[in-house]
DNA sequence: AACATTAGCAACCGCCTGAGA
DNA sequence: TTCTCAGGCGGTTGCTAATGT
């Protein structure tokens, strides 16, 4: 063994970027059927030209079926404030007590939103300190009523909601929902569709957008009867 | 309308840690 | 005990969309 660490994976043979839909679908796939107990192996045996680690964070942070989209409740903001402040920058830590949410997720929420908040807050704090009518300020009232809470963040654009309805009239209108899971290229051929994680439906705060991408990877990974797939299909021709 | 700047966030990088040989 | 390896973590980057000028 020579000196300094091996890479984890050969990077010259490995893809990049964004994930695609079918990269997803691959992933889940083979993640649904046989697990994932050995991240670096898993890449090549779901045929994917990706690292173990790309593959594990994708996983973890966007196409478990437990993960939680959408805005950060203020609940869920003053968790985070009052965890920041036991735990510090121990993200992980911080996500253990917020089912559903991730580490990353919880950084970038932080060092996007929070962090800023509690900056103007700081400053606010100081400044009618020095006033003579200051109130108390003590945890657990780290949001006015006046401060910018995450809903008024849209996570999703509208261009994104579009593409996920195009993404889906195509696959109903052409029943092209591939039968093989090693026949998924395709789906990236569907060109204007933004192959960015935006998209995808577990990523939507619309509830409904989420459901019928559940249901399409039911029936794409074969976790439902025939009946159960005529009736996700009807249901969709009613919608 | 065009360009510049800012904000948001997915994904990557590299270090750390623990398990096992 | 030492070494290797894989998983996990936090920091950072880079792309895209939104906003401002």
């Amino acid at each position: 063994m020579g000196k300094g660490r091996t890479a984890c994976c050969d990077k010259s043979k490995v893809k990049k970027g964004p994930w695609t839909t079918s990269e997803d679908l691959k992933l889940i796939s083979f993640i649904q059927k046989h697990g994932h107990g050995n991240w670096r192996a898993l890449p090549k045996q779901a045929g994917l030209l990706r690292c173990g680690k790309s593959c594990r964070l994708r996983w973890i942070n966007y196409l478990r079926p437990d993960v939680k989209r959408g805005n950060f409740t203020p609940q869920e903001e003053d968790t985070i404030i009052n965890l920041h402040r036991a735990f510090g920058n121990r993200w992980s830590k911080i996500a253990s007590h917020l089912p559903g949410r991730t580490d990353n997720e919880i950084k970038n929420v932080w060092n996007t939103h929070l962090k800023k908040r509690l900056v103007m807050m700081k400053k606010e704090e100081y400044n009618s300190s020095s006033s003579s009518t200051s109130t108390s300020s003590h945890q657990g009232q780290y949001m006015d009523n006046n401060s910018t809470t995450l809903e008024s963040f849209s996570p999703t654009s509208s261009k994104a909601n579009d593409q996920v309805m195009d993404f889906w009239e195509y696959m109903l209108d052409t029943s092209s929902t591939p039968t093989s899971i090693n026949n998924l290229d395709h789906l990236d051929s569907y060109s204007n569709l933004d192959t960015t994680s935006e998209h995808h439906p577990q990523q939507l705060v619309d509830e409904f957008e989420c459901q019928k991408w559940l249901t399409y990877l039911e029936i794409e990974l074969e976790l439902t009867t025939n009946n159960q797939q005529e009736d996700h299909q009807n249901n969709f021709m009613q919608l």
